[in-house]
DNA sequence: ATAAAACCTAAACCTAAGTTTAGGTCAAGT
DNA sequence: ACTTGACCTAAACTTAGGTTTAGGTTTTAT
């Protein structure tokens, strides 16, 4: 049994903020001892749920309403197992979209470390893509075919 | 030259938003014929670069702050290198953070087909790991040291 | 027994990134 | 010339996810 001190030590995380996701349900069945939170293990296995599905974007309000599936019982099996293969498919496709980002990125890194060689970026505007690094001139053709 | 209507459908983004990047300044160079927005090429150029790096949790005002920079001409080309070098690395830890949140997805797609296949998981909860498919086996084993 | 540290609540406040509303102006087709 | 659709601004509103503040308990150490 932790105090909300330790939680808050443990998971590197603001008391408010775990006040904060008590208040929005995320702790569905925390004790209190003369009203203090007493945080057991089931609700340390919440907050690493938490933790991790905020990361792939799910709101606290999906999540609570897992947490709140798992207090209930077999019969929400089948809600908990949709829930997540839908957050399994939203986090590959946002590794893509990250994927396709760095691609912009590195493609700005290599222009900017030539740009500071040169001291200027005037004659690399009109570079023969030939002249480009394979990746970085794949990425450029392809990105002026979004213009 | 486009209008916003034009540029809206075209990289389908809401009036209101495109407008509100001019008024956070993401357009620099922006004309006006009688009032009436005209977005040329390098307008263009800022909406993809915009919608990319928000992607990877760039903040409008430092995207603002390149936009700047590029203006600004070639005595700015070490910060925006630095920028960019910067905004590749946390985008690496990004796609480092998703694969791991991705682990526990996959394993409570497992435990959850698991459950439903079984009609319950309460046998599942004392599992002999060695029944457990090996990257879900690996990963579990990781996930009880958290706690 | 008492002071300090850790806990509590309710409510106000904050920020980013928009969206909505109200009241107007401009441009294109008939 | 006039209507309609597309454009304009300013300002209020919204949402999520907290953080801060003010005022009050409880626990712990001396």
């Amino acid at each position: 049994m932790y105090t909300i001190g330790e939680i808050s030590k443990k998971f590197n995380l603001n008391i408010s903020t775990i006040r904060y996701y008590d208040k929005e349900g995320l702790f569905p069945n925390i004790k209190r001892k003369n009203g203090i939170r007493k945080f057991d293990n089931s609700d340390v296995e919440s907050i690493l749920v938490i933790e991790c599905l905020k990361k792939t974007g799910m709101k606290l309000k999906e999540i609570k309403k897992f947490l709140d599936w798992c207090t209930q019982g077999d019969s929400t099996l089948n809600n908990r197992l949709k829930m997540f293969i839908e957050q399994k498919n939203k986090t590959l496709s946002q590794i893509d979209e990250l994927k396709k980002a760095l691609n912009l990125i590195n493609y700005k890194c290599w222009y900017y470390e030539e740009a500071v060689k040169r001291g200027s970026d005037k004659d690399l505007k009109n570079i023969d893509i030939n002249n480009m690094p394979n990746e970085i001139k794949s990425f450029y053709i392809n990105w002026q075919k979004n213009k």
